[in-house]
DNA sequence: GGTTTTACAATGCGATCGCATGGCAAAAGT
DNA sequence: ACTTTTGCCATGCGATCGCATTGTAAAACC
């Protein structure tokens, strides 16, 4: 067997190329050649690595949809077992996170999401949070109103659903710099504060 | 003088056929052939109304974003001096209208976004809601309330972004097909609910 | 130590792109 | 009638695109 390499090293080296590219000029602007360039390696090895553009794309954005996901469940993890009120907040918070690299992952999903239009396999990566993510948010909300004091008035559910819909709303218009992160805190702040009323 | 024609339908079927194949197919689709064969018209005729590429672009968002803009107006126009909180839902809820033009000018939107991400001017295009807008929906809010008798709580003005923010998120929802109109009217209905109870 | 397999690198091809250019028909002004 | 202006068409150019092809150096296997 031939030169053993790190796969996965080179896979992501390439894939970063292509946030950075897409980040700074669109997806339009990622082309073979430019992501060869950006990651300082030939033609030939992003060919090597995969066998068509589409596919590349297709993993740059697997990987920065998983990386988004795990910094929401890092933060859930972090927030370990306290109160439900802390562990939904960690959640939600994570969609508006001032970290550069939240913010980064937010507008490459951006570039991507024109193409979930006419590409269901771009849609369904791109889909909101899945009946499991709603039913545990739906479980924390119940229980952080309990530990509240509040009527309890069911529709837990959608109340989780909103919850998340508005937080990457925010996390969105934080990407497209139409809020900072910290007015956006404020926001999400204020509709949980509801919510657990 | 030469020909007389009607400059703006001229623009108007231009830009119509900008839509249809970006929604078609991404904004990565729409090329100077390629809208000049939607339209049926020659290449020279789209060079002669637009004086590039992008400006073609930028007028199909502008006049997009107009559309979207002059629906909901036209909702709460139509509301007319019914109770505040029937023109409340009514500007809301054409965000997430099942009428088929409104899907395609939301999917045309989406399709643009991604530019968003490196071109201010576009992001200026789609930006969120103005002052006005908000200043207005906050006092609506405030009436509804009063007039369901529930009670004043300040920060109408955070509540009223945040039903816009609802409102778009559901209705990007709805474009990508992730949510039916009637799922996205049941959940927007159930935050109405929340903010005037 | 030769063979084979892997990991690239280099180059070329056909298609498509935005845009510039030049020409031409029609109609308003003189 | 003739000039001028406008609306539009057709064509060509240079650049860029994704991808196929071919070549090559290195390392595991026999």
């Amino acid at each position: 067997m031939p030169k053993i390499v790190d796969h996965e090293a080179r896979r992501m080296r390439l894939v970063e190329a292509v946030w950075s590219l897409a980040v700074r000029g669109g997806l339009e602007q990622v082309s073979l050649r430019k992501v060869a360039e950006e990651a300082g390696v030939s033609m030939g090895q992003v060919q090597h690595y995969y066998s068509s553009m589409q596919a590349l794309i297709r993993d740059a954005l697997d990987r920065a949809v998983q990386a988004v996901n795990a910094t929401i469940e890092n933060a859930v993890t972090a927030a370990g077992t306290t109160s439900p009120e802390v562990v939904l907040r960690a959640g939600l918070y994570a969609l508006i996170s001032p970290a550069e690299e939240s913010t980064r992952l937010m507008r490459f999903a951006l570039t991507a999401v024109g193409r979930a239009v006419s590409d269901p396999t771009t849609a369904k990566v791109l889909a909101p949070g899945d009946d499991e993510l709603l039913t545990l948010t739906a479980g924390l909300i119940a229980a952080a109103r309990e530990e509240r004091g509040s009527v309890p008035r069911g529709e837990e559910r959608t109340d989780a659903d909103i919850c998340w819909s508005l937080a990457t709303s925010l996390g969105l218009d934080i990407a497209l710099g139409y809020r900072t992160p910290e007015a956006a805190e404020r926001v999400l702040d204020h509709h949980i504060e509801q919510v657990l009323r």
